[in-house]
RNA sequence: GGUCCCAUCGUCUAAAGGUUAGGACACCACCCUUUCACGGUGGUAAUAUGGGUUCGAAUCCCGUUGGGAUCACCA
């Protein structure tokens, strides 16, 4: 076992969607190419958004993806550790007490930004006399603190991105503890990230210039920095898709028929200069995994286009994959799931056969003919062919004109799979009883 | 506004200075199946824009335009 060890860092803020769900996924399948372990982090810290039932549902669609973690971690039960590391880091002045009001922030991020500046945190805490900082003490003020950036680039070689370069001076020193004492999500997931032991981050883009900010905050806890990968993030039609805005829920897709398996297979490919093609376990994706291949520009994600490809998925599904889904026999699969649009479909197709049904005869003088033309059992392969000319020949009928008011009689549906494999499904019995128009 | 990233068929992309600009998905046509679907074959379709550099530019450089990220007491 290599030491590998990734993590997926939700924040129970919110379900799982295609954003969340491609991060998830991306690192998963690092984890298993690497031969290495993946861990489930739950990034708490926000206490006023996060809520169990989030946290329930990210569970539910991970077990269902299939991405299963071998660790887990709660930041809200961390706390002690985040404070000591803090401690220390106060005491090398690399933390340091705010006192503005976060009116005050806003109106000077308003007027630099006026000013055609970066609205940059101008470090004037930095500034404060033991006095004025008395004062705010006594007006009642608590601190919020901040992170000191130093100077110098900061550079990382990104496994999607090549060489990534920042300036300290473009950077904002982030805030890690709030007025009230609480963490924000910066520097404990920096230490989680350490005493956990990751060695790659994979995560959306929007992460980079926060990337450009923890590495200095690896370096001063001592850490080791971790190699990253930060992923081109998805965009729809509707607006942006990233991990905040995407509002597409795994659970709906799933809802609506749409297979594990077709949105790990799609999600993988997107963007990357290989073609979107049928997985059947992610162990295989996995062994495919190529971060080079990933375009650098955002893949527009169209939630048809991934049905589409789930229907095109099930055409060619293995009878393994779903035989523990559905209780229908490895012929009946095969038989019918070139016509299924969800998986689901099969139940319909499997209850046409077997239960009772009210024929639609479009056409009653066909159906009767065809009905007494019906061959005795037992019937074999050529059967169906039999009986059809011997029905050609009577009725005069041919093509869709002889096919359409069967199949509408047979299966009371428009399309489906065909007749000459559904009719031995649905055997003799019922189906001279629907040709004559009676309920079977 | 600062910083960073991006721009090739409808979509995802290939082509690390010389290609009839390739593939995949979608779409269309034809074939197969005595229906639909499945399957097979083929086809339509692209280098945002203006300047350079070069014998030669999708490719390198600069500008323009357009898109995105970030600059939170969210993660």
């Amino acid at each position: 076992m290599s030491n590998i060890k990734v993590r997926f860092a939700p924040s129970p803020t919110g379900f799982m969607h295609i954003g969340n769900t491609r991060t998830a996924l991306f690192n998963w399948l690092l984890a298993k190419k690497l031969g290495g372990k993946f861990m489930l982090r739950i990034d708490d810290t926000d206490t006023l958004r996060s809520k169990a039932e989030y946290e329930a549902a990210i569970r539910d669609a991970l077990h269902w993806l299939g991405l299963e973690w071998s660790e887990e971690a709660r930041q809200s039960a961390r706390a002690a550790r985040y404070q000591e590391v803090t401690e220390r880091l106060k005491q090398a002045g690399r933390v340091y007490a705010c006192y503005e009001t976060p009116e005050e922030l806003e109106f000077m991020r308003k007027r630099l930004l006026n000013k055609g500046l970066p609205p940059i945190y101008d470090r004037s805490a930095l500034k404060l006399t033991p006095e004025q900082i008395a004062r705010y003490e006594a007006e009642g003020r608590r601190p919020h603190y901040r992170f000191k950036l130093v100077d110098g680039d900061i550079v990382w070689h990104d496994m999607v991105r090549g060489e990534c370069r920042y300036s300290e001076k473009n950077l904002s020193d982030p805030v890690i503890i709030r007025e009230d004492g609480s963490f924000l999500y910066h520097l404990p997931s920096v230490i989680d990230d350490v005493d956990f032991g990751i060695t790659h981050i994979v995560r959306g883009e929007d992460h980079v210039t926060n990337t450009a900010a923890q590495i200095q905050m690896f370096e001063a806890i001592g850490g080791k920095v971790p190699t990253f990968a930060h992923l081109p993030l998805l965009t729809g039609k509707e607006g942006k898709l990233s991990k905040r805005l995407g509002s597409l829920g795994v659970k709906e897709l799933r809802a609506e028929g749409v297979e594990a398996m077709a949105i790990c297979s799609f999600l993988a490919k997107l963007g990357t200069s290989e073609s979107i093609e049928p997985f059947y376990s992610l162990e295989e994706l996995a062994a495919t995994l190529d971060f080079s291949k990933m375009g650098r520009s955002q893949p527009k994600f169209d939630e048809a286009e991934l049905k589409h490809f789930n229907t095109r998925m099930l055409h060619t599904m293995p009878y393994e994959a779903v035989k523990d889904r559905y209780s229908v026999s490895a012929e009946f699969w095969n038989a019918v799931r070139g016509n299924l649009e969800v998986a689901d479909d099969v139940k319909l197709w499997d209850s046409i056969c077997r239960q009772t049904l009210i024929p639609q005869i479009e056409d009653k003088s066909l159906c009767d003919a065809a009905a007494d033309l019906l061959p005795p059992e037992p019937w074999n392969d050529n059967t169906f062919n039999e009986w059809m000319s011997a029905v050609k020949t009577q009725s005069g009928k041919k093509g869709k004109e002889l096919f359409h008011p069967l199949r509408k009689a047979l299966t009371a549906m428009d399309n489906g799979p065909e007749l000459k494999i559904l009719l031995p499904l649905i055997g003799r019995d019922k189906a001279y009883k629907r040709l004559k128009g009676e309920t079977a």
